[in-house]
DNA sequence: GCCGTTTTCGGCCCGACTGTTTTCAGTCG
């Protein structure tokens, strides 16, 4: 019995071996498509195979449906078990290796027999792999060193966003000062915001791409890894990677979309290119010759068609833009064709009022008069100050006699600022579910966040119960951090977020986009389950000292990539009507 | 292995860089 992850984990496993054994790639590349199409799956598995349905799902086929049939029922697949049958337990972490690949790998397997990181390791160090017909000394010595870089990359692979992106900041100010360049921009995962990334990809806009890669290997702390005409990869001081792609300013759109990916976001554009007679590259689009001619006959240079802007692309293939938050095959494509694409996604600027902020109150590291200068000094209108509630004993959780004296402190500080403070609290759900002020000093609040801080290792089935009676309570309340995950330190709890959604959705209350960098939770996909139902969302920034209001642009990434608008936003709203909406205290209804 | 207004076969995204070659295969993104 395996869910819809484990099934895609197998189905990956069988692509991997596959491909190992000299495979089709586009057989390979099938169980790719697969496994992806499993984990984007809206509706239930069991469902689909029960009802015998998964076929309907593209990407999907008859061979496919069997395999998933059998892992999802079984936890078995006879082919699975037979490729393993054939391959030593530990030859897929070698394909980890960078500049290894699956020929390389069967090639060292069938020449020295390695089939582990150790074995490799071995080989390398007494100079085997050297002697392999297609290796050389060069490539022993970065097998060698790029399985010293799967090990430290096993404990910190990718970093956070926000070190990324301020990493990505002073190094393109370096770069734009390079001679004869016109321009430099962020590309790749850290221009879609996705919350962790691998390496910065940079594009360039250049008649001069040697003075640029000069430029990129003059940085402080930089070392060139590899450098040729078009294309420059560097290891910052930090150790972070970077790729800098340069083209002539003409081409600079479709290099910038093209380094933006991802992946399956091209593979998906560039098929449907091909369907309107195009094909699409980082050099441009080119109409395709008729069907027929000679695949040896020279590229007709009248075939290019001008591309000034990524929104010209799309349109070109008769799409709407699709900002890059946006593109990772997850249905954007299908609604920039017919027009259904969100064209008033949410942006930091939109933003009014910050909301879930820490004092010296509690665990804050700033006075509230100090958190209250420094929102109104980005122009911001209202902040919420919330607190810890009493059970966070360990986060300096406030008694009511203390919340009672920090609302006469609001009062006091609310007199020498212009910007308004909103009286609240960020309530712990307790272990039952409940919230700990009690109802009456909740409705007393202007705003409810609610939180779990304590007892995360519920299994499913508690902490799902846990969450929906909490987000059943009366008050309306902003469900924060809402799956407790701290980016590669702690997973997010397990929960089925869609019943407490539906709880929440019955309810009075929203959810929250956390922007603390090692939270970034709701994740995308939960907040499109939100807007399915209709529940509103705020931006916050859960900061704990000045610096960390300055996560709001990482929470309204967030928000973006989760087609957020900027109307299910409630801190877009002006003070009076944003107060308004969270108010705890139930309307009160004709008698 | 999947797919189909080119529809049951024959396609399937495309180019840069490296190293070991001597004309290219493998890997990567």
């Amino acid at each position: 019995m395996l869910d819809k992850f484990g099934v895609a984990r197998a189905l990956r496993e069988i692509g991997s071996l596959l491909e190992l054994e000299g495979e089709n790639p586009f057989k390979v590349r099938a169980y790719e498509t697969g496994a992806r199409a499993l984990e984007g799956l809206a509706e239930d598995l069991g469902r689909l195979v029960a009802e015998k349905r998964l076929t309907e799902v593209p990407g999907i086929g008859e061979a496919l449906a069997g395999k998933i049939t059998s892992l999802h029922t079984t936890g078995r697949s006879d082919t699975l078990d037979k490729l393993r049958a054939r391959h030593p337990p530990g030859i897929l972490e070698l394909l980890q290796v960078p500049d290894l690949g699956p020929r390389k790998v069967a090639a060292l397997n069938a020449a020295l027999g390695v089939c582990g990181l150790a074995d490799l390791e071995a080989a390398c160090r007494d100079g085997r792999v050297a002697g392999v017909k297609g290796f050389g000394e060069r490539t022993q010595a970065r097998i060698l060193a790029g399985i010293e870089r799967v090990r430290a990359q096993a404990a910190d692979r990718r970093v956070l966003l926000a070190r990324a992106l301020d990493e990505a900041e002073p190094l393109l100010a370096h770069l734009r000062g390079a001679p004869g360049t016109a321009a430099v921009e962020l590309a790749g995962s850290a221009r879609r915001g996705r919350e962790t990334v691998g390496d910065l990809d940079l594009v360039a806009a250049s008649r001069d791409p040697s003075a640029l890669s000069a430029r990129l290997g003059a940085y402080p702390g930089a070392e060139l890894l590899a450098r040729g005409e078009t294309k420059t990869t560097a290891r910052l001081g930090s150790g972070l990677q970077v790729d800098l792609r340069v083209a002539a300013p003409e081409d600079l759109a479709t290099l910038l979309h093209h380094m933006t990916g991802s992946k399956a976001h091209h593979l998906r554009l560039r098929g449907l290119a091909r369907e309107l007679g195009y094909t699409l590259s980082e050099w441009g689009l080119h109409r395709l010759p008729p069907s027929g001619t000679d695949p040896d006959t020279p590229p007709d240079p009248t075939a290019k068609v001008v591309v000034e802007s990524e929104e010209a692309l799309y349109r070109a293939l008769g799409l709407s833009y699709v900002p890059p938050e946006l593109r990772e095959d997850a249905g954007e494509l299908e609604a920039a064709g017919d027009g259904s694409l969100p064209v008033d996604l949410v942006l930091a600027e939109d933003v009014r009022g910050m909301v879930h902020c820490h004092t010296t109150w509690s665990d804050g590291r700033a006075s509230l008069e100090e958190m209250a200068r420094a929102a109104q000094a980005m122009g911001m209108e209202y902040l919420t100050v919330t607190d810890h509630s009493p059970s966070a004993g360990y986060a300096g959780g406030l008694s009511l006699d203390r919340l009672r004296r920090q609302w006469e402190e609001v009062d006091r500080v609310q007199e020498r600022v212009r910007i308004r403070l909103l009286k609240g609290t960020e309530a712990d759900i307790l272990e039952d579910g409940a919230l700990d002020w009690p109802d009456t000093v909740l409705e007393q609040l202007e705003v409810v966040v609610a939180s779990v801080h304590s007892r995360m290792r519920m299994d499913e089935e508690q902490m799902t119960r846990r969450l929906v009676r909490a987000m059943s309570a009366p008050v309306f309340k902003i469900w924060g951090h809402g799956m407790g995950r701290l980016l590669g330190e702690r997973e997010a709890y397990p929960v089925r977020v869609e019943e407490v959604l539906d709880a929440l959705a019955a309810s009075r209350g929203a959810v929250e986009v956390n922007g603390d960098p090692r939270r970034l939770d709701l994740e995308p996909r939960h907040l499109r389950a939100a807007h399915a139902r209709g529940i509103p969302v705020v931006l916050s920034v859960d900061a704990h000292d000045v610096a960390g209001l300055s996560c709001l642009r990482l929470a309204a990434l967030t928000a973006r990539r989760g087609w957020t608008r900027r109307g299910q936003v409630l801190n877009t709203l002006g003070a009076t009507e944003f107060a308004a909406a969270v108010r705890p205290s139930p309307p009160t209804g004709p008698p």
